[in-house]
DNA sequence: CTTGACCCCGCAGCGCGGTACGGGGTTTAG
DNA sequence: CTAAACCCCGTACCGCGCTGCGGGGTCAAG
């Protein structure tokens, strides 16, 4: 009847499991919350956006521990904004990165569908090799 | 002497471990090649621009069983093309959401380094938030 | 006041994607 | 010819990210 939520509702609200908040709790991704006299976990709201955060990030391919740090970039408690900002510019030429490599594979995939629409058994296909002469390495 | 590469060399040259090699022929992600008279595996360097795919598509958050879904975009053997661009097609899609929430993430971090430049303790930072208001759901 | 759904905690187990080990044979540089 | 470096195979083990289980307490609807 009140603001605080049990761990039940967050997880259906979040589409995730009770368990998994529990383990994100004990690995630091999101903060204990307060206690009921029993001993249940009471949370507020805002715990529902961060969970849905976490799993866009993980299906992005971020593990655990650098989805703590893109969220660590929030919420430091006394930390110079210089030091933020240096994190951030970091994690952006990640991402750069992985958009850019997204973006090959796309380009790859379509020409498959452009031109291969109409020719003969695809093991014929050149173009099909479009998608191993990607980059020659990096990282 | 000749253009056939042993497991270890193919392995440097993708920046790979043997090991991880021999998994991936197990799991299918690359063909069994042929074989010496003592059973050495015999390479063609082909196989190194395969790895190299799947290295970075391993990166990228696909896991090892989507990579052979895309690999098995490129060599089916008698399968009308018809179907190749429905598969990658869906593929593309994919792809697309993944560049979408990149792109969502970076702006948000973009936002912090722009807006935090300057301003005092990142605990008072409003701007912050938005690494968490990322879309309502989606999938 | 009971019954069922919910919560607590700790610990075991699972699937994925490797990684290492051990015991053997092979190849090649010196 | 020998020693180092490489290869074979099977099996065991690892870290990650959960997931489930058991044994217990709690809370709300009927």
């Amino acid at each position: 009847m009140q603001a605080h939520l049990t761990i039940g509702k967050v997880a259906r609200a979040a589409r995730t499991g009770v368990e998994t908040i529990r383990y994100y709790e004990r690995e630091g991704l999101i903060a204990a919350p307060a206690r009921s006299g029993s001993g249940y976990r009471q949370y507020v709201p805002d715990v529902i956006q961060r969970l849905r955060f976490i799993r866009e990030a993980k299906d992005l391919g971020f593990s655990l521990k650098e989805i703590k740090e893109l969220l660590s970039l929030r919420a430091m408690p006394g930390k110079s904004s210089g030091e933020v900002k240096t994190r951030a510019l970091r994690k952006i030429a990640d991402i750069e990165q992985r958009i850019a490599a997204l973006r090959g594979m796309k380009r790859a995939l379509t020409q498959i569908t452009a031109a291969c629409a109409g020719c003969g058994p695809v093991s014929e296909c050149p173009i099909l090799d479009a998608l191993e002469s990607e980059k020659p390495a990096r990282l």
